[in-house]
DNA sequence: CCTCAAGTTGAGATGTTCCTCAACTTAAGC
DNA sequence: GCTTAAGTTGAGGAACATCTCAACTTGAGG
């Protein structure tokens, strides 16, 4: 690869991650190329499709996201842990409406072991008797979800809120909380398939 | 109004209902007046903006929404009826992808009765001890969202599993499982900014 | 310095939706 | 029936976004 063009990727991935950040994941590929400095011709020669240039500039997130979640493990308190987790996800949502898009319409592809990670929170948390029982990993989605419709609700008219949506969600996850609940959980395949449709 | 013009309009109105409630609010205009059997010129004569043919589809859904409400406040459990009521208006999101759309898009303009009954329900499930004290009114907007939110990512492949989430959700809205909030609720001009919005 | 493969350009073709309006049609009162 | 105000029609203009490609420019190896 020439040094120019990379030089230019390199242009239209930083345009790109702003413009997704302040206004989500349906900015104009245009706009985007002349952020750039560069036409879209050049765009559509790095990035063919609009999700490989979604995909490219969210590939940091997943890595963002193992860290949060090996930083959850390393806490001795597993409720505590999982707390931070999911907190610190909803903050990457917070800080970014594109990353937020992603979440809410799907495509939130997550590496195996990057589910193993989540997985092992969510059961440490329960064998320590903190997080209730009755859930599995598929209903984290639910967390997500909610959460990140409360943020692009509320950002601009009260912009910390969502913490609050949050507590609220996560004391119905406490296992003293715990009610029978109505429906079998999803499976993983469904979830799945829920994440990346939309 | 001419009888022909009457017709016409109840035929947009059908054509609009249908499609709103299969594919969302998005629904080429075009689309609905063909459906309905009428040229774009008719349903533009009718409805000069989307707004306002949205507005007429979805004008039965407040009645029904205050009917709730008013059975809700009939209930002689002051939780059950609150759960009647949130269930209630969730089963109407889960079964209209176009009020689903109203919901979590904003634009749901309930009428000032309608929410004088909400906070009753409120209230009374606070004074006999079940919801606990340090939600408000403007906190039931986290529930709608976020149910929307599953409704929409999961309906295809899991139809029902909002109801899990909507349980995990009132788990947590219970007195007994609170722990105190980080932030405070938003105000009820915030929560009209933030239901208007978006 | 020359060459040429690699890279860039941007005008325009394509497709979609919204919205308008001049010409046409028709219900309903007389 | 005639009249006319009310209503309908649908082609076409405006706005926007996606995507392509033939002509042009340039980095880098020899």
């Amino acid at each position: 690869m020439r040094k120019d063009a990379l030089h230019n990727r390199e242009r239209l991935l930083l345009a790109a991650r702003r413009l997704f950040a302040d206004r989500g994941l349906d900015v104009p590929l245009e706009e985007i190329a002349r952020t750039a400095g560069v036409s879209v011709g050049t765009l559509y020669n790095r990035f063919p499709t609009r999700a490989e240039l979604v995909a490219a500039v969210f590939e940091d997130r997943v890595a963002t996201v193992a860290g949060l979640a090996t930083d959850a493990l390393a806490t001795d308190d597993a409720w505590e842990g999982f707390v931070a987790f999911v907190t610190g996800v909803c903050e990457l949502q917070a800080a970014d409406l594109g990353y937020n898009d992603l979440a809410v319409r799907g495509a939130t592809a997550g590496t195996d072991t990057g589910y193993a990670l989540m997985r092992r929170i969510v059961e440490r948390a329960q064998e320590s008797g903190d997080l209730r029982d009755d859930v599995t990993l598929d209903d984290m989605a639910f967390v997500l979800w909610g959460v990140a419709t409360t943020v692009r609700a509320t950002f601009r008219v009260a912009p910390g809120v969502w913490r609050r949506h949050l507590a609220l969600t996560l004391d119905g996850l406490r296992a003293t909380a715990a009610h029978p609940l109505p429906v079998p959980p999803m499976s993983p395949p469904q979830t799945r398939a829920a994440m990346g449709e939309c």
